[in-house]
DNA sequence: AAAAAAC
């Protein structure tokens, strides 16, 4: 099995541009790598410092001593100042804030260099023109900012990979890197912050996963009671466990240990891991500080911080308990920031947590849909939701995946339970069941044994089911953004879905705008739609991500609005 | 106003 059979999933527009594409296998997994002039001629340059393990002092903190003169202007952080004096870190002391009360905010005074990703442009890649750079990029939607940006690599053998990455990737059957990976790969490379924008399932977790790798490659090995020096923080226990399943299959060609830290299951085993030493920590946020307080871990090593799906993990629930974990890792460490989605409203947010970032954003910059999905919205009433519901599965139901969103934990519990006594094969997954019972219903569905699961927005981002033919939004998404990343579920692996969405009067402030992202889609608009987006008659914008903003991080507040005309600038 | 995330 290759969960990444969905590489093109979401640039389907791409590939039709693409002639030379046409015919191309999509991804099979034992397809070999794309022809191309680096097969036989080009063997990759040797991996920069590749595990050059360094004398034990290098690997402590602390202490004051300063490691390995000559390498420190090598990899030193241009303009940040590390290693300075008292507030030598970034923002000055105020930076990551906040709670010193059980987890003492460590002493990043004296801390010794480590070594960041330096990657330098093959000389094929140097070689490309500005023009064929524009070229490439325009043809894949790539956009960048940020100052110095590399140069895309078009073939796995531009990004001056190790081995162990190569291997991992050959096996993997990959043709040739997605969008995003050609472009993020070189900057996350280049051992700067960055911000990566781009459609789940389109190769995300690679595009952080394998710069992570040569990362912890490029470091002093672990000690005795060292932590992670590479930490993915996921919104969701499920997608961590995703995240890691793939950390565990290309870490083990380098032999890169990964471990999952999440709640709801035991601690023993996780302790375990962390005690023995983990090179890649995934994990949900409180059960890692869960296990900081108990002393279990700790991050004075990590070095390589990747927020997935950031926009969620910075919104109210979760920003304290980031902030907090963020306050133990050191300020010149490289953080890179992934999202599907961008809203404004995290963005001043998130450039907190980031140093001069580089950012690339594969689509249009503004809230898009995944043009493979046929979106039905039907305007209807809260009480006719069930009888249309089950009108759907009678008319769809042929065994194949579908998927249902509810906005309550209780509806959607109330709901399943119809179903099942009208006969549907359905099981019903939130935050308030044991995990246990998350996992079962997920591999029930997953299996296709209980083809109809519902949920709430626990299943709304990042998570891999194949071929889920269809989603149901039962009840409207908070946000725009959740309706994307909702829809997105399905219409993976370059192949077509369907998202019914059923829309009430009491969600007439998205009108306007999901009438846009439909449309930029090429959809088809529900008349009783337009005709509500046109009447006006509602107060805001559509996304009221964080619009009940705590005051004082300078989020805008009063900015509701989510423009998706064009009108906002990355 | 809901969901997620620790015990």
């Amino acid at each position: 099995m290759n969960s990444y059979d969905h590489r093109y999933a979401d640039h389907s527009s791409y590939r039709e541009r693409r002639s030379d594409l046409a015919g191309a296998p999509v991804l099979t997994p034992s397809a070999p790598l794309a022809a191309n002039p680096y097969a036989a001629a080009y063997t990759p340059a040797p991996a920069p410092a590749p595990a050059a393990p360094v004398g034990g002092d290098f690997s402590r903190f602390g202490q004051g001593g300063r490691g390995r003169g000559g390498g420190s202007g090598g990899f030193g952080r241009g303009g940040r100042g590390g290693g300075g004096g008292p507030g030598g870190y970034r923002g000055g002391g105020g930076r990551d804030g906040l709670d010193t009360l059980s987890l003492p905010k460590p002493d990043f005074r004296s801390l010794i260099p480590f070594e960041k990703n330096f990657y330098v442009e093959c000389p094929a890649v140097q070689a490309m023109s500005e023009m064929e750079v524009a070229q490439y990029r325009g043809l894949r939607d790539i956009t960048v900012e940020g100052r110095d940006v590399p140069k895309p690599v078009r073939y796995f053998q531009e990004a001056n990979f190790p081995d162990y990455c190569m291997q991992a990737i050959a096996k993997s059957g990959f043709v040739e890197p997605t969008p995003i990976q050609s472009q993020g790969w070189p900057m996350a490379l280049k051992g700067r912050d960055m911000i990566g924008i781009a459609q789940t399932g389109s190769g995300k977790t690679l595009s952080y996963l394998l710069p992570g790798l040569v990362h912890v490659g490029a470091q002093p090995r672990l000690e005795q009671g060292d932590g992670p020096i590479v930490l993915i923080l996921a919104p969701t226990r499920e997608l961590a466990v995703q995240i890691q399943e793939e950390s565990a299959k290309f870490g083990s060609y380098s032999r890169t240990r990964s471990t999952c830290i999440y709640g709801g299951a035991p601690k023993g085993p996780q302790i375990r891991d962390l005690r023995r030493g983990v090179e890649i920590v995934i994990a949900t946020p409180g059960r890692l500080i869960d296990m900081l307080e108990a002393g279990h871990t700790n991050l004075r090593r990590v070095t390589y911080l990747v927020l997935d799906e950031a926009d969620r993990m910075l919104d109210m629930g979760f920003e304290p308990q980031i902030r907090k974990i963020l306050a133990q890792i050191r300020p010149d460490r490289q953080t890179l920031y992934w999202s599907a989605t961008w809203p404004r409203e995290v963005e001043s947010l998130a450039r907190q947590f980031l140093q001069n970032p580089y950012k690339v954003i594969i689509g249009s910059p503004d809230l898009k849909a995944n043009h493979s999905i046929h979106q039905i919205v039907e305007v209807i009433s809260e009480h006719e939701k069930y009888p249309r519901l089950s009108k759907l599965l009678s008319d769809l139901m042929d065994g194949s995946r579908i998927l249902i969103f509810f906005q309550t934990k209780k509806e959607c519990d109330k709901v399943t339970r119809q179903l099942r006594m009208d006969g549907w094969p359905a099981l019903s997954i939130h935050g308030d069941k044991a995990q246990a019972e998350r996992d079962y219903v997920l591999t029930e569905f997953k299996s296709g044994k209980s083809p109809i699961m519902a949920a709430t927005d626990v299943a709304a981002r990042g998570l891999d089911v194949k071929d889920i033919k269809c989603v149901v939004n039962f009840d409207f998404p908070t946000t725009l953004e959740d309706y994307i990343h909702r829809i997105g579920r399905t219409g993976r692996a370059g192949a077509s879905g369907t998202a019914f969405t059923f829309f009430t009067h009491s969600n007439a402030k998205f009108s306007r705008n999901l009438v846009k992202i439909l449309r930029e889609a090429g959809q088809v608009v529900n008349p009783a739609l337009e005709s509500m987006a046109k009447s006006g008659n509602f107060g805001g914008g559509g996304s009221n991500f964080r619009s009940r903003g705590r005051g004082g991080f300078g989020n805008r507040s009063g900015s509701n609005s989510m423009p998706i005309g064009g009108r906002r600038p990355y």
